[in-house]
Formats: structure tokens, C-alpha cells, sequence
DNA sequence: GATGTAGAGCTTTTT
DNA sequence: GCTCTACATC
């Protein structure tokens, strides 16, 4: 990985005016008792010291969310801040909105005033307003990373690139860091080894995306911040105005800042007027803009031992070297935690302090040992997600919520298995952040439609709609338009209503001249050319018109494939999206409706209250709690996983990662893994992780250890062709069988395991409308025959509740479960 | 220009 | 095992 530039600190930051400052306004701070309530020493620190500059450390569930937001109420109630002069922010939308809630319960309505946001909105905020300053308009559009893919890509083939080994993926993924770097094109070219023809076409390549963004007056992800960074430096007055209104500044997780992220931090902190100053005029000061006004206040939040981003240019350094950065910054360390058992609390521990490098830290807690962690180590990966499943259900039993228990894992695919298994056992679940809804074609080609309206400039949204639904316009008729559009000079957009100059058939005229007629209508509904404001339901009005008129959704509708009928339904959804945010947002444009979207991931909206187990990567679940949590595929080359073996530093990350999963539970906590993983299509066998024999023995409870799958000598390759039907393989199955029936404090029956590995077929099937009722006696393809209890439960999401004669109680939804009546 | 089929490549994590 | 792409065919 390469060394970020570290920058200057600037030193305009006058050190002595911030200190007058805060001794001034520690005299003024006398913060309700309330707010300190129930808070330890240190906490109560974090919350009422005032100073320029201030650091807490704060371990995972040590109360930083409560220190933090009572820190912004005490800074309202002493008069030392107004609302508007708050600047708090967080990584998530989800944290955001959190935050903003729980100030409010502190504060009330005065919290709408406040900037709670994340980096990406924040300077969203500030780019359009600040827009025309720089070559942009205020309607630009955010490229998310599937967009600048598609660019990407297309940039990529027209330099033929691929011949130097360099791919989409790869070329997204450097032009980031860099940005991450605040390197733009023209800076990379001048250090780059331009000799070498793979620089000098990544350069060419970097040099022609850009262009290509500030064609379509578009940013992506990382403009966002790095733009936001560069008007301030080349607006000082822009830049003065920030600084002027922002006189507290907080931002949580900043072990997770990037330098760019941490440049946008120390340009909102110079004091006012600090450019100025070194100008080539030397001591020649501005007046208009005296820097007798001190930078704003800093606090910042974090805990190193959390930092699992540095993959997306996170850099560490911002917050073990922060008192280096800030001299004279107080820092405070919170070590007590309030979420977990000591036991969980010991294994992270333990697992932690395996990272050399790392100021020490315990986390420790007064509610006592707890239960010990359970461990379990399945044949196969749906062998370990029906444990998943049944220890889901025995807790549920026992009086747990569904919503109280977490399922994490390593990489997404992991989730299928143990979906496929939670839908046959009738476990109601929810993926945070898996296949997202935004990401869908017809979503995207939805949002591209409004995106067309909105930005007429972005050409990637429209050539996106320009045949679908299909209209006859192919490769051909598209290039035509292009090349109609630069010999007059108009945009991609504005050359559509001319169809008649473009030298193609009548009937694609006609098909370009109609779509052209659609988007100027729903243009006039969203954006009126007469200059009014449009209700906030013209979103959803312009959208309908749009999918309907276009024939986009009639082309759904009539369409025989299957999906297409529930691309119909995402679609309403989406239009039900758009109601619901003209109702959330009186005032929302357009623009404001696709800011949201673009900003907006689905892990950020959930809702806890819906009675389903999440599930999750482990990444998502940072800064969330649980109180049964369970860590999956605890296996070497997932975590740790593979690809991070190469990196330095990289396995230390992947230690954090797990370390901030096991510390999101409160009671309960599960580490399970299996011996086989299919990926690829192929199964190969996998090993424990090393993470587990960090964690000291006595603390895991194993329900079946490592050692009891593999001890059989040899046996691990039987699980790999357990497809076998019912014994017919030599000797072995009975073999297999019979090992199997000491094994301690299994459910299943001996044999049973045998099928179980990668016997889930891929597609779910479906009982139609199979009737059931107590009494009945059925049999299922893996638990045997068994007696139906109840059936409850309606239509397509009925369950069977079902005695089986050896495998025990369970549930299944009897439309997928691979069932039938005897 | 649309549609169907074979083959490659893929899987780290996300605002 | 699944999805996207390229290519062939209509």
C-alpha cells in the first residue's frame, strides 16, 4: 500500500486564540447534572471538557454515542454553540439518523438546525451551493461505483487497456486511492513513470475520466470529498464562510478517515481568514477578513482497534498520530464497557492483543462472566447454517425477539446458504446490504429516467435509456446521435430533438422524437420551465408518467418472463419510495429525491422493529448490538481471508474485523464454522481460523469442536462426497454412520449428516398449495417422517410446526420445504 | 437489430 | 454455481 502524503498542519490554526478561547468558554460550561447522569469519570470528562482540540478513545460499547451526543447538548444548553454552529459527523446515514434522534430527545426541535450527516451528504450540502463556482451546475448527479464502473469500462476498452492487464475493477479501484490521496489526473501525471506505456495509459485513462464526469456534470463517490476539498483551497472566501458558521466540529469513527476525508476536516478547522495571510504580498492581511476568529472547536471519536477500512484508504495514522497533529489535544480514554459479558469481553481481548503495534487497551465490564461462547463446527456450510437455524429457534423459544439476534459473515456469498436454510426452517430473516434495491436494472434504468430530467447533461443515464424499453435504436443510431451531438455541439440530450437531421430511418425518428417528447413533459412536471416550485409529489408524478408513457412498464407487463413480474412490483415500490419521501420532505425536489438515493444504502434503513434476524457482513454490523450474535465461517482464508494474506498490514485488519464482530454481542455469542465450503461451484476442505486459537479454551463451550468433525481419520473427504444415496458406497457409509452417534449433544441422527452436505438445491421449489393440517403425518427430505403440531400462518408464508421422530421439533414453510404428505 | 447459446471469470469488505 | 460477454444466427 502506498504512503499517503501526510500534509502540512497548518499553522494559520493560532494555537494561542484557541486556547483563550476555550478557557473562556470552560467558564462558561456548566452542563444540567442531567446530561451527566449515570456517566463514569472519564465520561463525564469527554462530555464537559472544552478545549480546540479533543480526543476519546473509546472502546467498542463503551457509551461513545451517549458521550457524544450529551457532548452537543451541553454545548447548547451553556449558550456555547447554536444549533447551526454544529457540525457532527458520522460514517453510516444509519448513524447519522441515529444521532440525530438521540439529540433531539436531548435538546428538541432545535436539533433540526444542526449539520448531522455523513462526510458524502455533508459535502453534497456544499457542492451545490457552491456548484457554479467551479465549471459544475448545482443539479450535477452523483455517480455511484456501479456508475463509474460503466465508465470506467468504457474507457478501458476504447484504450484497449486490457492488453496491459489492467481491468475495470482495477482501474476504478486505483483512480479511487488516488482521489482518496487528493491526487487528480494532472498530479499523477507529473510524478508518474511516464516512459512506461501502462503508466501512461492509466494516466490517459484517468486524465479522460475525469473529462467524462465534468461533461455530465456528474461527481463520484470520492469527488464528493476531494472536490469539496479543492473549492476551499481555491475559494478561501467560500472556504471563510464554512468556517465562519462551523464552530464545533465532531466526527465519530475517525479511524476510519481517509486523508482526504482528514484534509476536509483541517481546512473546516483553519481559523477564518488564515489563507490570507501567506499570500505573496507577505504581511499585506485582508481586513474584511480579520483572523482574530479562532478555528473551530475539534472533537473527534474512535478507537484504532475498530478500524477495518484502511482497504478504501482509511488511514490509521489520523488518529494514532492526532495529538502529534494537534498539539496540546486532550485525550480521554473510555474503557468500560456496558454491552457485554466478560466472557465475550475475553475473547476480544485476547484476540486483540495479538496485534502488535497497538496501544494497549482492556475493555473490561461489572455485569459478570456470563454464558461461556458456544462453538460449532459443521460438516459442510449448510450443515453449519442449520445450527445457525436451530440454536436461532431454541432461543426464540426461550423468550428471545427474532430482532435481538444477528447473523454475521465474512463475504456476501455467504449468505446464500444460510438463506436457504432459514427459509426451509421458517426462520424470518432480513439481508442488510446484500443484493440492494437501488442496484437493480430496472431501478437503475428508472433512475436513469429521472436522472435524464434532472441532468441532462449526464449522458451515461441517457444513453442508458435511449432502448429500453426496446425501440429499435441500437449501436448505430446511438453513435449517429453522438456524433450528430459533437458536430453541432450540443449535448447527447439536447441532439434527441432533432431525430430528423440524424440520417436514420423513419421509424427510429419517430421512436427518438417520442422519447424526447416524454422526458420534456415529465421535465415540465418536476422541473416547470414557468419558474415555479414544483409540489414535492411531481416525483412521483413525473416517474409514473415516465415508466408509463416511455412504455417501459407495458413492455414489463407484457412480457412472458417470469421476473419481469416482479421487476413490475419493484418498480411501484419505487414509485412508493418516491410518495414516501414527498411526504417526509415537504420541500423535496427532484434533486433532493435523487441526492437521497444516491447517498442512501440499504443498510441504513433498516428497521429493527420488523421481527427478523439480520443478516449481515461483518463489516455492516460495525456500531451495531445484538443480543445473540453469531460469527460464521470462522475459517481460515475467510477470516483472515485469503486475498488479505498479501497485503501488508492486512491481516491485522482482518483480526479487527473480527473483533468488532464478536463485540456486538450482548449475551450470547456463537462462532461456528464448517470443514467444507463450497465456492466456485467446487468444494474444497477449510481449516479453523487462527482467530480461534487466540481465544482461550475455557471460554468456548464447543457444541462439536474442530476436532470431533476431523479426528475420524480421513473423514473429511467422505464428507466431500456425501451425495451418496442411502448407504450405497461400500463400507463407508455405515462406517460413517456409526462414528457419528457419539458425537456429544447432537440433535440429528447418526446418517443424517451425511446428506446434508451441499444437498440444498439451487432453485427453491414449491409445494403450490399443499394442504396440511395437525395430525398429518409427512416426510422430509433430510429430518425423516414426523407428525404436524400446527399449521400457522396464511397463504405462500404458511408454517408447519412439526414433531419429527428423530430429528425433534421444527419449523417449516411448507411452500419451499422439501416436504410431502404420507 | 434481436435473440439465443457457449464460455469466461468470478468473490473482500462500502460511502 | 451464477452472471456477464461475445459471438452466431435469425
Amino acid at each position: 500500500m502506498s504512503d499517503p502524503i501526510k500534509p502540512v498542519i497548518v499553522s494559520g490554526s493560532a494555537p494561542s486564540d484557541r486556547s483563550v478561547n476555550a478557557a473562556a468558554a470552560g467558564d462558561r460550561a456548566r452542563p444540567d447534572d442531567d446530561l451527566l447522569r449515570g456517566l463514569n469519570p472519564p465520561q463525564r470528562e469527554a462530555v464537559t471538557y472544552r478545549g480546540p482540540a479533543l480526543l476519546i478513545v473509546a472502546g467498542a460499547g463503551s457509551g461513545k454515542t451517549s458521550v457524544l451526543t450529551r457532548r452537543i447538548a451541553s454545548l447548547l444548553r451553556s449558550r456555547e454553540a447554536w444549533p447551526s454552529q454544529i457540525l457532527a459527523i458520522t460514517f453510516t446515514n444509519k448513524a447519522a439518523g441515529e444521532m440525530r434522534e438521540r439529540v433531539g430527545q436531548l435538546v428538541g426541535d432545535v436539533v433540526r438546525g444542526m449539520w448531522i450527516s455523513t462526510f458524502h451528504s455533508a459535502c453534497v450540502r456544499i457542492l451545490r451551493r457552491e456548484a457554479d463556482q467551479f465549471g459544475f451546475t448545482k443539479n450535477f448527479t452523483i455517480y455511484d461505483s456501479g456508475d463509474s464502473r460503466a465508465l470506467v469500462k468504457r474507457l478501458v476498452k476504447e484504450h484497449e487497456a486490457d492488453a496491459y492487464g489492467m481491468t475495470p475493477a482495477s482501474v476504478q479501484g486505483r483512480i479511487s486511492k488516488l482521489k482518496n490521496e487528493l491526487a487528480d489526473a494532472e498530479s499523477f501525471a507529473r510524478q508518474a513513470n511516464m516512459s512506461d506505456p501502462a503508466e501512461r495509459l492509466f494516466a490517459a485513462i484517468f486524465a479522460d475520466y475525469q473529462r467524462a464526469l465534468q461533461r455530465a456534470n456528474a461527481f463520484d463517490f470520492d469527488d464528493l470529498i476531494a472536490q469539496t476539498v479543492y473549492l476551499f483551497r481555491a475559494f478561501p472566501a467560500v472556504a471563510d464562510t464554512y468556517r465562519r458558521r462551523f464552530r464545533h466540529i465532531l466526527v465519530d469513527e475517525y479511524q476510519d478517515t481517509n486523508h482526504a476525508q482528514y484534509a476536509l476536516i483541517h481546512e473546516l478547522t483553519r481559523a477564518p481568514g488564515s489563507d490570507a495571510a501567506p499570500t505573496e504580498h507577505g504581511g499585506l492581511m485582508i481586513f474584511d477578513a480579520p483572523s482574530d476568529e479562532p478555528g473551530a472547536l475539534l472533537t473527534v471519536v474512535g478507537d484504532s482497534d475498530q478500524s477495518i477500512y484502511a482497504f478504501r484508504g482509511a488511514d490509521i495514522r489520523n488518529i494514532s498520530e492526532f495529538e502529534r497533529d494537534f498539539p496540546g489535544a486532550k485525550v480521554v480514554l473510555l474503557e468500560q464497557n456496558y454491552r457485554s459479558t466478560q466472557n465475550i469481553l475475553s475473547a476480544a481481548n485476547a484476540v486483540i492483543s495479538h496485534n502488535f503495534d497497538r496501544k494497549d487497551k482492556k475493555l473490561w465490564t461489572d455485569v459478570g462472566a456470563g454464558d461461556a461462547i458456544i462453538g460449532f463446527t459443521g460438516y459442510s456450510q449448510h450443515d453449519e447454517a442449520q445450527f445457525v437455524a436451530d440454536e436461532i429457534e431454541a432461543l426464540h423459544r426461550a423468550g428471545a425477539p427474532y430482532s435481538e439476534m444477528a447473523v454475521f459473515y465474512r463475504t456476501n456469498s455467504q449468505s446464500r446458504a444460510l438463506e436457504e436454510i432459514f427459509i426451509r426452517s421458517a426462520v424470518p430473516y432480513k439481508i442488510m446490504g446484500g443484493t440492494k434495491f437501488y442496484e437493480r436494472a430496472e431501478i437503475k434504468d428508472a433512475m436513469a429516467y429521472l436522472i435524464a430530467v434532472a441532468n441532462p447533461a449526464d449522458e451515461l443515464s441517457v444513453r442508458r435509456i435511449l432502448n429500453k424499453p426496446r425501440r429499435g435504436i441500437g449501436d448505430v443510431t446511438e453513435t449517429a446521435i453522438a456524433r450528430y451531438a459533437a458536430e453541432e455541439g450540443i449535448t447527447f440530450r439536447d441532439a434527441l430533438a432533432n431525430a430528423s437531421a440524424l440520417g436514420v430511418g423513419p421509424k427510429i425518428q419517430q421512436a427518438i422524437a417520442q422519447l424526447d417528447a416524454v422526458l420534456a413533459e415529465a421535465s415540465e412536471i418536476m422541473l416547470p420551465s414557468s419558474g415555479e416550485i414544483a409540489p414535492p409529489t411531481s416525483v412521483a408524478e413525473g416517474l409514473t408518467l415516465l415508466l408509463n408513457k416511455s412504455g417501459y412498464a407495458d413492455a414489463l407487463r407484457r412480457s412472458k418472463d417470469p421476473q419481469d413480474e416482479a421487476r413490475v412490483e419493484n418498480l411501484d415500490e419505487l414509485v412508493a419510495v418516491t410518495r414516501e419521501f414527498a411526504r417526509n420532505n415537504p420541500e423535496g425536489t427532484l434533486l433532493d429525491f435523487l441526492t437521497e438515493v444516491a447517498l442512501v444504502s440499504d443498510a441504513d434503513d433498516l428497521d429493527d422493529a420488523s421481527g427478523s434476524v439480520s443478516l449481515m457482513t461483518m463489516h455492516t454490523a460495525k456500531g451495531l448490538e445484538y443480543d445473540a450474535v453469531f460469527v460464521t465461517g470462522v475459517e481460515e482464508d475467510l477470516i483472515p481471508h485469503r486475498i488479505s494474506a498479501g497485503e501488508p498490514g492486512g491481516p491485522q485488519e482482518e483480526r479487527r474485523l473480527f473483533y468488532v464482530a464478536i463485540t456486538r454481542a450482548r449475551k450470547r455469542l456463537h462462532l461456528s464454522l464448517a470443514m467444507t465450503r463450497a465456492q466456485f461451484g467446487e468444494v474444497s476442505v477449510a481449516m479453523p481460523s487462527r482467530f480461534l486459537q487466540e481465544i482461550p479454551h475455557e471460554l468456548i463451550d464447543w457444541r462439536q469442536s474442530p476436532g470431533d468433525v476431523n479426528s475420524r481419520g480421513g473423514m473429511q473427504s467422505r464428507a466431500l462426497n456425501a451425495r451418496r444415496p442411502g448407504g450405497g458406497f461400500g463400507g463407508g457409509g455405515s462406517r460413517y454412520g456409526d462414528d457419528l452417534v457419539p458425537l456429544p449433544r447432537r440433535e440429528r441422527p447418526a446418517g443424517d449428516v451425511t446428506k446434508f452436505a451441499n444437498r440444498i438445491p439451487a432453485k427453491i421449489r414449491d409445494n403450490g398449495d399443499l394442504e396440511l393440517a395437525a395430525g398429518d403425518r409427512i416426510r422430509h427430505d433430510d429430518f425423516g417422517e414426523g407428525r404436524v403440531d400446527m399449521v400457522t400462518g396464511e397463504g405462500a408464508k404458511r408454517v408447519a410446526h412439526v414433531r419429527f421422530d428423530s430429528a425433534g421439533a421444527k419449523k417449516l414453510l411448507i411452500k419451499v420445504a422439501p416436504i410431502t404428505k404420507l
